[in-house]
DNA sequence: CTGAAAGCGCTTACAG
DNA sequence: CTGAAAGCGCTTACAG
């Protein structure tokens, strides 16, 4: 490979003079910058990025921690992200902390450690305050994505992108209530991920605007699998004259145990039981029965990111930015 | 930051003593080596990864090229090629080439000039010889995800990781023909697709096996997008004594379109028309119809796709390997 | 407008 | 068993 002291000697000029040219960093006489140019082509050199970011404070690249990456709602994101990336000449490096903090730690320090421009992280659900006080102490720009900081809480001082769930369980809420619903099962999951604790936020203030009561037999908190959620949810839509006439699940994950706890306990939606759910499933208006879902705009969130994420890079002391993208809500046969 | 001269000047060594140790790259007395520890506990002191990158013919890290990461078979693969990338200690750069060769070669570059240890690549529908030329050039290790290369083939001798399409349309066909199907249209969509021209050949051969035809009219060929497909699909099942009594649809956008087609005709699944499809949709058995469908083990392929590039980059000179994973039928009410 | 030279933080022959 | 020193390929004050 060519080096650019191969492209100064092939040029006749010095090696500074090259650097200058290739990264337009001072000027140089045309004719000079042409011969540059020309040995350049001559050589087929190309810059070395290694030696470049060792000398720079600067890699190019960016690093992104999804905390589930097998959720279709995160890969969406991680393409969002890509995406951008791509269309900013940046690389981006991948890690998936598995909603493990420990793996997240180690995630984030070995992208410290290749001296990534910035971080985007979606948080493991028991992440706590460490990590970002890790990442403030190298300075490193980081935008928090879809798992967010409460705002002015300790660490709530950071750029963030995320969806608007308390508008979106607002609709939602609205929309069953107008179909006469008021007894309406929540399952929210692992109330330590921020978004879910934000839904069934929502969900209560929305409920609670409409006057309707949410006794702890409408709550169905803390279950991380759909096996888990399937179990508990069971029981709370079992026949009886207090059984919710609506079910309301957080995730694609915990819709798919509670739908499977309606099916195993024989309630046919939405004549039984109205059925709603977040993220969703995809092609879901293919497929009977048909799920009203609460659409997120993954992608768009995961490109938000990006653009906060390089305008912070360019600019480290501008004020916090927080964007809230909305959801798109899909109404199917399954609310009625 | 502590450097590792910082770390020598503590210890009363040389950097030669610091960097043996930490490498382990040559014997130290277990006395020096204990203060050479010491010092780097008191100061902190981490590696720089670039400047040893620099030195060292190695980056630790792997670059993976995608075609579509939007379809969720291919979010399960960069899943699992994350994970063992994590696993054994090397950082992954993503890039997702959309299906487009020129994007697909400037991510290359880019994860060249990045000095990638290795490659996987799941190569975009119309990439052409010269990408696995531009690798080889660079004797970069490369493997081939997914989308593979024919054996014998002038870029035949590559490592590769994909499923076992022959043998999985042998059995789905043998499944549909035991229940009496002897038309069979399958969706098979764009054919410069290794994996979709392999299931093409596999249902040829399939039902050449059961002396069954495969007129024209049961091809539907070429199509990239779930509306593209659902209208070249459509005057294909419509009533007449010649119409297919299955479909069968070779990706998951395949079948969103010909599944959509089909209701459209106002044909029930599988009263009216069997239906089965590669890759299929999550959760399929909570939803009517049930589609049987051929599970793609995308995780473990993309596990064994690092597996095999690592030891690749081990022993450059070992001979290829091909792996070619089962994938699991999941027969449901939508073949009867 | 351009060049000579220091230096980024490592690794690795070479020498003893 | 260990050290002095060259060198990886750049960027960037400094000097003219």
């Amino acid at each position: 490979m060519a080096t650019i002291v191969d492209v100064a000697t092939l040029a006749g000029v010095s090696t500074s003079t090259v650097s200058h040219v290739l990264n337009e960093t001072r000027h140089v006489e045309p004719e000079t910058k042409a011969r540059v140019m020309q040995a350049v082509q001559a050589t087929g050199y190309r810059r070395d990025v290694l030696a470049r970011s060792m000398r720079r404070a600067r890699t190019d690249s960016i690093g992104l921690v999804v905390s589930d990456a097998g959720e279709p709602a995160f890969a969406d994101m991680v393409h969002g992200v890509e995406e951008a990336a791509a269309q900013n000449g940046v690389s981006l490096l991948l890690a998936n902390s598995a909603e493990d903090p420990a793996r997240e730690t180690s995630a984030v320090e070995a992208l410290l450690d290749r001296r990534v421009d910035g971080l985007i992280i979606a948080r493991a659900a028991g992440s706590d305050g460490k990590l970002l006080d890790r990442i403030r102490e190298e300075q490193k720009p980081l935008v928090l994505l879809d798992r967010l900081e409460e705002l002015g809480g300790e660490h709530g001082n950071v750029d963030q992108v995320g969806v608007n769930n308390h508008a979106a369980m607002e609709a939602l809420v609205g929309h069953l209530a107008g179909r006469g619903h008021e007894r309406i099962l929540l399952v929210s999951g692992d109330l330590r991920v921020s978004s879910l604790r934000e839904r069934q936020d929502g969900f209560r203030k929305a409920m609670a605007n409409r006057g309707l009561d949410v006794p702890p037999s409408l709550l169905c908190e803390g279950t991380v699998t759909a096996a888990e959620t399937f179990q508990k949810v069971r029981p709370l839509i079992k026949g009886s004259a207090e059984r919710p006439t609506a079910v309301l699940a957080c995730s694609t994950l915990l819709a798919a145990g509670a739908l499977r706890a309606v099916q195993k306990e024989g309630l046919r939606v939405p004549d039984d039981m109205a059925f709603a759910a977040f993220d969703g499933f995809t092609y879901s208006d293919l497929f009977h029965p048909q799920i009203t879902t609460v659409r997120q705009p993954a992608f768009r969130l995961g490109e938000s990111a990006v653009g906060l994420l390089l305008k912070r890079i360019e600019h480290p002391g501008a004020p916090t930015t927080i964007i809230r993208l909305d959801s798109e809500l899909e109404f199917r046969r399954s609310t009625g």
